[in-house]
DNA sequence: TGTACATCAGTGAACGCGCGTTCACTGATGTAC
DNA sequence: TGTACATCAGTGAACGCGCGTTCACTGATGTAC
């Protein structure tokens, strides 16, 4: 062949991954495929080699996102660091400032809301096992006791975290994290 | 005048609610004017004898369901309702499949997050009156150290009611908006 | 070994469509003289 | 009182544009015989 062995599957992983972050900073209706074509060094006729429709590379971007993100936090837990440090980390300016490395869900759930039942299918899949994770990182109760606890505290990242992106005003925007950080270490310490 | 006097105020505010609905429901980019000015009962020339262009339709419908919402929510803190059943309210499967009718930051925030500095200056105005209400109605300390604790509270709300509207599955949704009510009942109590 | 054909990732022009926006026009009423 | 003109909310067709999607084609490589 004139393309090496693999060759199909990493420029549909190209795509995927300039997808993700062009979905996370303008929002997957204004992220145009000629747009995330031409990022990916392709011509836009070469999409449907890889996809069936844009409503498909939603599927596998969210996929794709979450579940590394999944990873992420999976390694953090496994290497000691804290459900803390993952919450600071979260509500940092760092995080706010840049949507398109950041959590696809806190840029993209209200979207998804609105989308097919295939996509919608696609995240719910995903956050299930977002939950248990943070669940095992709680203390106190049992595993089954800790999964609104910890669907609290996702819930209280994600919000907060898009408050403080839609507002115009530079402290109030960073004491929308501090409360959120507050708040959120406080459900995690469980009292 | 062939109109009565307060026709074209009323058109307006007409346009406004019908376009609220829609976007909270559709979301802003997907909400089109002629779709708007039809459900209004006009034609879609009519549009700019109103607004000056989509955009600024955005910044009055923000300022109107913002503001319709703080009194709302000023109302009950008179009668004396109390947060307890606000947040209730808020994390309601009522609440959760009737986005037309509801918050209208859950819907649009991530949206607005994105658009021009005026629109984002108009919800950026509205949320800080919303903490104030909210922190007034907070137990404890002072009123501006009530004030992160209100910011918590409201973006744990907008968070969870987000990822139970965006979730395929009935019974993970109801367990999301009850463990929303849970913490956030928690975080209102002060301790 | 040489020739004919199959494979397939990618090209690039074109498709219909709905979008936000513009604009010449309508027609009922008000005002001027 | 009668006529001419001004006002203005709304009409409806048209504008250019970018979207998702389609498709005939390219050209490098592999396989068959």
């Amino acid at each position: 062949m004139r393309y090496e062995k693999g060759h199909k599957d990493s420029t549909r992983q190209r795509i995927i991954e300039v997808a993700s972050a062009q979905f996370r900073t303008h929002g997957v209706a204004a992220a145009g495929l000629a747009g995330i074509m031409t990022e990916a060094g392709l011509t836009n006729g070469a999409f449907y080699a890889h996809f069936s429709s844009k409503e498909d590379l939603v599927q596998a971007v969210l996929g794709n996102a979450l579940g590394r993100r999944e990873q992420t936090l999976r390694a953090a837990a496994e290497s000691g660091k804290g459900l803390d440090a993952l919450i600071r980390d979260y509500l940092s300016p760092r995080h706010r400032d840049d949507p398109g490395h950041g959590c696809p869900t806190a840029a993209m759930v209200a979207e998804i809301a609105r989308h097919p039942k295939r996509t919608r299918d696609a995240f719910t899949g995903r956050i299930g096992a977002f939950i248990d994770l943070i669940a095992a990182q709680l203390g106190g109760s049992s595993p089954h006791a800790r999964r609104k606890p910890a669907i609290a505290v996702y819930g209280l990242m994600v919000g907060t975290l898009q408050l403080a992106r839609a507002v115009n005003d530079k402290s109030l925007s960073d004491e929308i994290l501090e409360g959120g950080v507050a708040a959120a270490l406080k459900l995690a310490s469980g009292n």
